[in-house]
Formats: structure tokens, sequence, C-alpha cells
DNA sequence: TATGAATGAGCTTTCATTCAT
DNA sequence: GATGAATGAAAGCTCATTCAT
């Protein structure tokens, strides 16, 4: 019993640790924050994480990725296949960005770390971008292209772009990081106010 | 002339060393900085600097507003009164925005700064809220306000959060910072994606 | 072996490091001896003083609470109640008062280090009156006051401020602080010239 | 005018500066004392300092001697012939010792330097012998030396460490270097105890 | 005389990393 | 596997001292 108790403990032992290098970059960003802050919050000794990770640029590194597997789990199930009018799918899909923007705490220190150390951690970045933004890009652009096809959207520039579709969740999300409960926005509001702007500028218009 | 040369020195001291600190602080962040790097860049020693300065974290404070005064600058001077047609004048505040994000580097790189170290400088946050965003803010929600009154725009919901606007260029200035070189977009046809689906979203319906 | 070596070496560490501060601080003072001093004296580099004591000023403290330890120790032995007619134990009292002051250049450093830093470290200064001072003077009283009830001894003001009986020992032990080997003093002629002049002061007068 | 108070002021200048070395040298010992804080109590910058004194140390040493001059001053007049019975002469000579014990903080706050400091400037310490201790000591001495042959006082071999008359003084004044207000004295009785034990310790015995 | 900008050595303290146990 | 004592390379900051003005 003990052993298997052991056992198991070994095996969550890197997710602990990485769940805790997580609050304390977060909290710090990469520079400031100590390893020993992580090691205790994890509940071990500064040795203890070495042993499973190289150095603590590993640590970040790995943080990142383990922290940010969920949201890909979330994003693939999402952006499976479900076939709709396009105004509705971009109204959806724009929620989910907009749920993950709002609730989703982690999501956006993981931001605000990638946007911090991007110039150190390049490759994480395109990794990032392969697993989140990519998946995304291209499903937003096969929906206005599709969209624009079956007439229902307009064939706006944008198609290049769709990635702006998600700019005002962007903002946002920013924002939040920026100023926090000091300057609140309201979710609801501010989604519905970007789904209007954006349909009224997709929809075809009758003249 | 020697004399001349000495008092002119000291009075540019200051501004020197925030030069260096800004180059400095972009490239590592804040914590990751040291002050001797500045010290060099600025071709003077530590000590200089703590003649001048308190401490670190004066440095960088008094960084970012001296970084951003002449950003102040062009605000001001650009939202002064000039009035026309709301739709002509969106797409003139947008296209400055998207200069902004486009050509200086410095104020994409002072946003990362902010993003990164605003956990611990929330007055400077403020402050740079007060002098740039702020009045860019007030001024786009009069634009919206007046052309809808005007019969030149549409009533929309953005109006309560008329920052969405510029949410493309912000969206634009992060994919530079997280992205740079490796995945380029094409800044012209990113603003004029961006102005087209805006004006569509707010021209008003013939039907 | 080399187990029991390190677990024995990792024991004395702390004993070490103050052993090592004492020769230092004796030496310089508190605010001119360097942390680096000290380690290397200890045969340790600085991290490891770190480890063991908060800054140097904990270092200070626990540095004259430890050497003041064996002091302690033989002041309680010495006072423990030892009867005898009073000028007796006034004579034995301030030979082991004398004793100290000659012998122990360890407590005679402190003291220099106790005057020198008393501003900053009061709550220091209480603890060793309490452990040092305290007793003494408490002893010197009740010897006073017994030996004048018994008649040994007039019933003298000096009972008010019994610490006066080892002014004498405490002006030797200034002086050698001061002048050391510069102007020296026989101690033992010194002791005897004090409890002379002591002791006439308080024998009772037969007229 | 302006140029004679100008003159007037530059002659003042050294002793302003000393002063004010005093008073920080007092306060945090020689180490710990920043020549800018000296400078900036004398109202004058750094430099002014360095115009005065070679450096920090020549400021110490000058302090000392500067601050104890009226000290010499007094003893010298004091000591001045003033004949009279020994008794009186004793009584009188240890009240002085107290007066300044108790009524000068600057004496005190000098002895308190020189203890913490003798090692560092021991031509220092010889100077201060030659000036206060030596014409004390040697005053004592004759008054001891002479009481005896007069018959007035016993012939204690406290005639060959007359500066242990001056014991409980030194006493009553490290007393207050250590405890301050925390362990208030009446000087008053601790004079009078003293005294009396002095006395009672060198007047002759009838029997 | 006096200023004060500037230097540079040096100090306390921190912390990633190692390694004997 | 895990600990934690120990290292050593910085880093932030201080301050005696200098010197052009």
């Amino acid at each position: 019993m003990a052993k298997g108790a052991r056992a198991r403990r070994k095996a969550e032992r890197p997710g602990e640790i990485l769940e805790a290098a997580f609050e304390e970059f977060a909290q710090r960003g990469f520079a400031a924050t100590r390893l020993e802050d992580i090691a205790e919050r994890a509940g071990v000794t500064r040795g203890a994480v070495y042993f499973y990770f190289e150095n603590k640029e590993e640590v970040f590194v790995a943080m990142v990725r383990e922290l940010s597997r969920p949201l890909h789990a979330e994003i693939e199930v999402f952006l499976a296949d479900r076939p709709g009018p396009a105004p509705e799918m971009l109204r959806s899909y724009l929620r989910f960005v907009y749920q993950i923007a709002v609730d989703d705490q982690r999501s956006r220190e993981l931001l605000r770390l990638l946007i911090a150390e991007a110039n150190w951690f390049p490759e994480m970045l395109d990794e990032q971008f392969r697993m989140v933004w990519g998946p995304f890009v291209d499903t937003f652009q096969k929906v206005l292209q599709e969209g624009a096809i079956q007439g229902e959207l307009r064939a706006a520039p944008v198609q290049e772009f769709p990635e702006q579709i998600v700019g005002p969740a962007l903002l946002f999300n920013i924002w939040i990081l920026l100023f926090g409960e000091r300057k609140p926005l309201d979710p609801e509001r501010h989604f519905e106010a970007a789904i209007d702007l954006i349909l009224h500028g997709l929809l075809p218009r009758k003249n």
C-alpha cells in the first residue's frame, strides 16, 4: 500500500513541480522566480527539482508545455467538425475564445509569460503557435472562406488574417493582465459588442 | 568650451541612462537586466546611475515615463480637434495606431514591458493608461457616438468599448512581439483588412 | 566514518563560524568586519554563513550569546551558595571578577563590543545584563546586606549600588582595552589595592 | 561686511565640521559613519570636508582632539593648586569627575569612541591619556601621598593606582553608555555611596 | 574655497547548481 | 530518489575619494 502510494506519489511529482512552477513564474516572471520557491510550493527540496529537470529553463519550458496541454485538448475537441451556418459558427467560436479569456486565469498568465519571455524561448513560442494559435487560425480561415462561398458571409480581406476575429478577445485579455481589478470589464457585454461588430462587418449587404 | 561641454553632458546624462535602460530592459526584462549593463551602455559607471536614480526600480519607472513621452506628444497632437466625416476619422485614427504598431519598435517593447511587469508597477500602468489609452479611448468613443448621431455610423454596442476598434492593431503588435521575423505580417494589408471589417461593421445598413 | 565526519562537521559549523566571527568582530568592530573575513577564518564560503544565519547582525548577536555562555556557566557555578564571613566572601568574589578581567581576553573584547555597539543592539545588552551583571549585582547586594546585619560590615550606602564594588575591576579592564601592552598594570597589586580600599571602607569602625 | 561674515564663516568651518563629525561618529561609530552625513550635518558638501581634512581618519582624530579640548581646559583649571585637607580635596575631585560623567554627554560618547576604536588609533589614545587621565592620576596620587604624610589619610596601597578612586565614576559612565534610559541611576546617591566608601576606606583608623 | 558629478573598489546578500550522504 | 549543506558567481547598492569647474 505504502509502496503503491509512494509510487503514485513519485509519478505525480513532476506534475506537482510544474504546477508549483506555474504559480511562481506567473507571479514573478522567469528571472525573478527562485527555484527554491518552486520547490517549497511543491513540497520538495531544491535538489528534487534537479532530479526531474535539467535546470530552471527546462522547468519553465516543461511547465508551459504541461500547463497548455488541457487547452490543447479543449481546442481540439471544440474545433472537431461541427458544421452549421457560418455566422453561428463564428459566434460559437468567438464565445469559446472569450470563455478562455474570461475564465481561465492560467491561460491568461501563460500568455503574459509568453509575451514577456518570447525573446528567450523562441522554440517554445513556435510550439505554442503550432498547438494553439495554428489550429484556431486555420479553422477560422476555413469558416470565413466557406461562408463566403456559401454566400453567408462577405468575401472580406480579413480572410487573409482570420486571427483578427479574436482581436477583441485578446484585447480583453491584455486589459485584464494590465489593469486586473482596477478597471474591470463586463465580459458578456464585451463579447456581445465584439460579435456584433464582426458579424455586421461580415454579413453580406443587400445593396 | 569644456565648461559648457560638461554642463551639457550633465544635463543629458539622465536621458542617456534612460535610453540605455530601455535597450537593456527591452532585451532582457526587468529582473534579468543588470544595472551594470545599463551603465556600460550609457558609458558611465554603476555609481553614476545611482547618482541620478534611487535604485533599479526607479530607473525602470523613469525610463517608461521618459520613453513614452514622445508618444504622448504625438497622440496629443494627433487627437487635436480635426473634424470630418466619422468613417474617415476612424480610418485615420486606426492608421495612426497601426503606424505606431508598425514603425515604433520602442512602443512595442514598452508594451511588452508593461505586460510583463504589470503586477509590480501598478501605478506606472495607471499613469500610462491616463496618458495613452485614456485619451485614445475617449476620442474613439466620441467619434463613434457623434457618428451615430449624424447617421454616419450605426449605433453599435461597441460604443461602450471603443478600444475594441484598435483590437487588430494590438493583435498585430503582440504577434510581432511573439514571432518577430519568424512569422511576418504585411502591415498594410493587415490594416486594410481591419478597417474594412470595422467600417462594414459600423456603416449603417440600407435595409 | 565519512558520514559521521560530515554530520559532526555540520553540527560544529555554526560554532566554528561564531568563533571566527568573534575574532573578526573583536578586531575590527561590527561595521568594519566583512562577512568574507569571518567565512574565510571559519574555513567556509560566504554562502555557507548565510545558510546558518540570516544576516550579519544575526551573526553578531548569536556570537555574543554563544561566546558569553561559558561565562554564564562559570558565574552560575561560582555564585552557588557558599556561606562564610562577609569580608572573605567579598574578597573571593572580587578576586573572581579580577580573574575574568585579567585572564579572559574574550570577555574583555566582548565588553568592548557591547560598549561600542550598545546603541544598535539594545535587546542584546539587556540579555547580557540579565545573564551576567544581574546575578552578580544581586549576589553582592545580598552579601553586603547580610554582612551588615551580622555586624561584619558597615551599613554603607554602597548597598544601593553593589556594582561599585567591581568598579576597580572594570577600570582595570577598560584600561587594558585602551592601552593594552603600552601601559601595563600588575593585576595582583591592582586587586590587592582594590580589596584593601573596599574592605577598609566597609569594615565597621571600633569608634 | 559680507566679506567679513564670509571670512568668519570660513574660519568656523573646520570647527563646524568636527562638531558634526562628533554627532555622527558618536551615533554610529567610525566605520558606519558616512562622510556625507557629516558634511550634510555641517551644511557643506563632501568636497568641502576634503578641503579641510585629508580623509575620514583625519576627521576622526581631529574631532577627538577638538572635542576633548574644553575638557582639558576644565581639568587644567580645576587641578590648579587648591590646597586643603586631603579628604575634602578627594571629595571635591570625585565630585568633579562625577559631574563630567553625569552632565557631559559628549565626554561620555567620546569615551565610547575611544574604547571602540582604541585598536586603530593608538596614538590618539596616548594623546588623550597625556591630556586627560595623566594629569588627573598624577594629582590624585599627590593628594593621596601628601594626605598620608599629613596623617589625614591612611597609607593605602591604592596610592599605586590612584585611578581606582574614579572607578565608581567610570562605572557610572559605562552603565549609562550601556543601558541609557533603560536602567537609570541616581547620580547624586551614586556619588555619595562612592565617596562614602572611599573615605571610609582611606581615613586612618583610631585603633 | 567649494561644488557635485563621477569613479571604482568593495560590501552584503542572493541563488542556480552541485554532490556527498 | 531525495536531501540539504555548500559553493561561487553575480547582483544591487554604498561610499571614500577625486577632480573639472
